[in-house]
Parts: C-alpha cells; sequence; structure tokens
DNA sequence: CTTGACCTTAAAGTTGGCTTAAAGGTTATC
DNA sequence: GATAACCTTTAAGCCAACTTTAAGGTCAAG
C-alpha cells in the first residue's frame, strides 16, 4: 500500500502539516504508521478524511460535530444517531437563520430612513435603533 | 448629581463589575470620577450607555463597531459614518444569511431523504453531501 | 474591633481552532 | 560532509470578550 508524509498529505489535502497534527492530538484522524525515523506515513485515503473535515467546516459544523460523524462512520455505526446529529445542526442554523433576519429586517429598514445627513445628537436613526427597546423586538438570544 | 458605585451600576444595567471595568480599559465605558477611596462613581446615565453596548451586542455588533458607533456619539459625529459603519453590517449579515440558507437547503433536503435506518457504510446521505464536492454549492467563504 | 461585603489592580485562564516558535533529529542533494 | 528541506515534540501565542484568581484596601453593621 503505498503511503504518503504528512507534508504531501498538507499538499495534497490543503491543510496546514501542523493542523493534521492537531486533528491527530484531537481524535479526528486516527495515529498513523511511523517509520523507523518516526515519521508519520498516511495512507492515500486519508486525504479524503481531511477533506471530509475541510468540507463539515465549510458546511458550519464545528470539530466536535465532526469527530461525532467520523466516530460513527469509523464504527460503522447507526444512521439514525448521523441524523440526529444532523437535526440538531439544522435546527441551530435555523435558529441562528432567524435571529440574523430579524436583525437584517431592522437595520435595513433603518438604512432606509437614515438620509445620513445632519449630526448625531437627537434622533440619529441608527443609534435608536439600537438604543431602543431593542429586547422587544429581539428576545431570543 | 447622584453618582452610583460600580456594584449598583452592575446591578441596573445587567453587566458584571468586571466587564464594565473592561469595557473601561477597552475605551466603550469613559473613566469615571473616583472618591478619595479611590472607588469609581457612575453618573446614571453610565446605565443607559451599557445598555446601548448590551443592544448593540444582541444585534451581532462586535465591540470594535460598538466602539465605532460610541465616538461617533461622543463626538457628535457625522451621520453618515454611522450609516456607513451601519451599512457594512448589513453586508455582513446579509453575507451570513446567504451562506446560513444555502446549507440549511441542502441539510434539510439531505434529512429528508435520509431514513435513519440501517449502517453508515455505503450511502449514508448525510456523510455523502458533506463529502461529496461541497465546495461547488457552497464556493463563498 | 472584627466580620463580611464591597472596592482596587494586575495577571492568568477560558473557548475553538488553530499558528508560531523553539530546539532538535533525518534525509536528499551538491 | 555540509547545507537545506524535511520531520519530530512541546509550549506558547493568537482572536474576542470576557471570567477567575490573587492579593490586597475600604466601609457599614453589630
Amino acid at each position: 500500500m503505498q503511503t504518503i508524509s504528512i507534508g504531501e498529505l498538507a499538499e495534497l489535502s490543503g491543510v496546514a502539516s501542523q493542523a493534521i497534527r492537531y486533528y491527530e492530538k484531537e481524535k479526528l484522524m486516527p495515529a498513523p504508521q511511523r517509520t523507523d525515523a518516526n515519521y508519520r506515513r498516511y495512507p492515500v485515503d486519508a486525504v479524503a478524511r481531511l477533506q471530509f473535515i475541510v468540507h463539515a467546516k465549510q458546511w458550519g459544523f464545528t470539530l466536535d460535530e465532526i469527530r461525532e460523524l467520523l466516530i460513527l462512520q469509523d464504527a460503522n455505526g447507526d444512521r439514525a444517531q448521523a441524523k440526529r446529529i444532523a437535526e440538531e445542526k439544522l435546527h441551530k442554523i435555523r435558529e441562528q437563520i432567524k435571529h440574523l433576519s430579524r436583525v437584517e429586517a431592522v437595520l435595513s429598514r433603518t438604512l432606509i430612513e437614515c438620509t445620513g445627513e445632519g449630526p448625531m445628537q437627537e434622533g440619529c436613526p441608527i443609534v435608536e435603533a439600537i438604543a431602543d427597546k431593542a429586547d422587544e423586538r429581539e428576545r431570543n438570544h
């Protein structure tokens, strides 16, 4: 079986060598074989595993969540658990979208009102929108 | 003029004393008067300023951005600058919403497909959605 | 006059996800 | 055989926005 060095793996995956060692410490990457000189040698499919990590990060999964998913894969575990993790993530994402959408709505409305003229004192709509009973519009979080 | 201690201010604003000292160090709160024993004494409207900070944080503004807004208010500065700060923030918020919406779309579609039955190996839709060319669907960020 | 609740400062710790540095061992090339 | 480009480990640093700890000084109550 062909193996590659950590530098080659870094090159192929686009993940820095030190980050790869960090993932090993954090149990996202399994500890690979070593040469006589104690150098890491990775199987080629380590590239796919790293890319899975990179992609999951782009999707907004944390390393903790990614580790959970990887453990399920490694253990050939129950798909229902993977579904649960994804459902929790989906819920969190929807909450974030809700929150941001409310902020977006008020902020864009405020910016339409705001001519951007005159001094700040007495009635800059932006400042007032923030200062004014923000908790009525924004109760969660 | 009536003044209050840092503990009273913390009580009234819901912001911990140490956080208030931190805001002072970070130039979000002005350094208040001191008693002979070197205790801080705040004017009552310090409560409103702290609440402005709290609200702005709830809106997703960072302390750096809040400092900018406060400086404008303190200097009675140009409203156009406040508008620019808010516009930049709005842009960032819209980018975040876009990103999250794409993730939400794929993840919810995936979860509908996924029965949650069977083992992980060969074709768990969740794992495949993450592993599969995630960068084609998700180019930004 | 002592207990305890408050206040002071500076410094270190927290979280997440790394990066950078320090101090060294190995391997490939000239 | 020397130089450079790898590799190794551990430890420290970074970001934001604090919190916690340490080691004190002050003040009101009993």
